[in-house]
DNA sequence: CGCATCTCAGGACAACTGATATGA
DNA sequence: CTCATATCAGTTCTCCTGAGATGC
């Protein structure tokens, strides 16, 4: 057993894996701003457009976004029109949130960006590692 | 071709990584929050003990974080008495940072949350499982 | 002089907490 | 009254940028 290398940050999981997530962000985030929108705005309206419309609630566990702060992203994503809120008439405290055209135009553009810097990322390795990592990574948040 | 799985969430690689950086870092600030220190100061810490001394910008390069961060992390880890900073001799621009005994102390506390945190996350994954996405995950790294 | 090292001020983003208004 | 939903205010942490001071 070597003392030296339970002091390895390399070593350990949770360093690894912040620091993927951080390159990630970061080669993420350089093309978002030059687009005006952030990632969080980005998963909004994948999950509008993959899963549907849905109440805030609902839409902030999918994204797994705190419900508060899905009310500023929403607001400013209504502002730039590329989603609609409306009131559930069934329930009046709920709002549909539901992605427009120019939302999903704008999805489009974004995808690209995404596609990008995940290939980025993942140019060390082959498809079938990718696969690999996307279903560990898969099992972590308990699909 | 399908179009809609192009447009789900857990098939992004970014966002997989993302969220399972964001649930380890959950778990580990939890306990952290208790300790009264962050996970900036356990790389600190666990860098100059695996790794040895080193000047700023030295240890910044290892442990990834920005230079002018590591400096408020560092004048708090002072204040605790965990490092000590001193001027290299050789080049009096220079500011060598070691681990203490007390920082080492502290160490041993931190690495059994750490360890704790890990455990729960890979609670899902087999050890040659988790060997797997460590690997995978170092290699994006560029090890 | 140029250059490297450390320092300081401040902005942007993301995650979180607690309180409030409204309706079921 | 209770509970759920959306909203608002404010904090913390991380990452990043730009500018200064000092010594090579």
């Amino acid at each position: 057993m070597q003392k030296s290398s339970n002091h390895r940050l390399s070593d350990r999981v949770l360093w690894a894996l912040g620091r993927a997530s951080q390159q990630s962000q970061r080669l993420v985030r350089q093309h978002m701003v030059e687009a005006g929108v952030r990632t969080q705005h980005y998963h909004v309206l994948v999950s509008l457009d993959g899963d549907g419309e849905a109440a805030q609630t609902t839409l902030a566990d999918r994204i797994a976004l705190d419900r508060s702060d899905l009310v500023t992203v929403l607001d400013e994503l209504e502002e730039l029109e590329y989603v609609v809120r409306r009131v559930d008439p069934a329930d009046r405290r709920r709002k549909i949130v539901a992605i427009t055209a120019a939302g999903r135009k704008q999805l489009v553009l974004m995808d690209q960006l995404i596609y990008a810097a995940e290939d980025e990322l993942l140019t060390p390795l082959s498809a079938a590692e990718r696969k690999t990592l996307l279903g560990l990574l898969g099992r972590l948040a308990g699909e």
